[in-house]
DNA sequence: TTGACAGGTGAACGATTGTTCAATAGACTA
DNA sequence: TAGTCTATTGAACAATCGTTCACCTGTCAA
């Protein structure tokens, strides 16, 4: 059974509609004439991991998902056309998102963190009520200004270091409010 | 009527089940005994554009999604959390996948793009089949082997530089297979 | 020629679906 | 007190749901 057109079709009607075909709809998409069909297809498809079914038997996606193959590494060169099926998928949501409920979204301006390769316009994913540790870039309200800067704790104070020389090391006198800690950087190009 | 805990309770199961729940579902998410009180909640749900309807009468989630709340940028400073509700949310997946189908994903090795802040273990999005500028960076196949360089074009040879002093310029003498454009990066640092 | 097998048809089942109606309970205003 | 409003209840509707029958092709091997 050729399980590729139909796979192709579902993933298409998922990402359109942002829900799963019923199997009266899978055979619309199939040109079934009955459901007992796609229900067989159906059937081969959760074998081969590409849905599942919950407890109410409701067809939820598994590998569906808006989701990124992962070819390898560059300097490994790229996998041929052939295997790129087998690769791994992977959801960029769900990947950087360490803790969804508490990460937020900054866009960089200003060039302090520049030899840390983060420049204006990039985007910075921040967790919120993370405890930093020595050598994490935090988002911090230094005496009223809010800056992105290396965090390093030695004895009793903090110091908050660029990633730029042009820029002065700060050590907060008082009021150090830690807005989260940067757990992932974005750069778009296009 | 309150409608941020049925929010929350209908995200949670969306994003643990996978797909909205139903009417049934949501009465006893929200400890209602009648479906009509949940119908209306939803109801309202949609008017605010947290979810929307099929042709079918079906639930879709609109600004359901896994999304990342974006607060402004770095220097300005940090929103209140008064404000954050109403901020701009942002799907990653949709934001960065320029061209789904014709994305994919590579993790970085070797030092030669350092100094575009491009460091081991990084990932890059690539998108296949697109036509490079001058000063994109690239992943090519020279002479059998497979590295990213930025792109430039110059009357009629192709040179890919480097972003760090240690390494040379390539100039392709043949055999030179373009992979695809680099149109964003990723650092995870956690 | 026979038999097995895979792919599709057609119909039926009980359960669940979205939707709508009338009715109830409490809070607030006039 | 009477009246209005909002939130919830409870029951009912046709339609659609997932699932399972038995049956009908065609293909290929024995």
């Amino acid at each position: 059974m050729d399980l590729q057109k139909p796979l192709e079709k579902i993933r298409k009607f998922y990402h359109q509609r942002k829900r799963l075909p019923s199997y009266r709809e899978i055979a619309e998409l199939l040109n079934f004439k009955s459901v007992n069909a796609s229900w067989r297809v159906v059937k081969k498809l959760i074998e081969q991991g590409y849905l599942d079914k919950d407890s109410q038997g409701k067809l939820i996606p598994k590998k569906l998902t808006h989701e990124l193959k992962v070819l390898g590494t560059v300097a490994a060169g790229m996998p041929t056309l052939a295997n790129q099926e087998e690769m791994d998928t992977l959801s960029l949501d769900e990947y950087l998102l360490t803790n969804p409920s508490k990460n937020y979204m900054l866009r960089v301006i200003g060039q302090s963190m520049k030899d840390a390769g983060i420049s204006p316009n990039d985007l910075v994913i921040v967790e919120s009520e993370k405890e930093p540790l020595n050598g994490d870039i935090v988002v911090a309200e230094v005496d009223g200004d809010w800056t992105m800067k290396y965090f390093q704790k030695r004895k009793n104070e903090v110091v908050l270091i660029p990633a730029n020389k042009d820029y002065p090391n700060i050590y907060p006198k008082q009021n150090l409010r830690i807005g989260g800690v940067v757990v992932s950087l974005i750069k778009k190009y296009y």
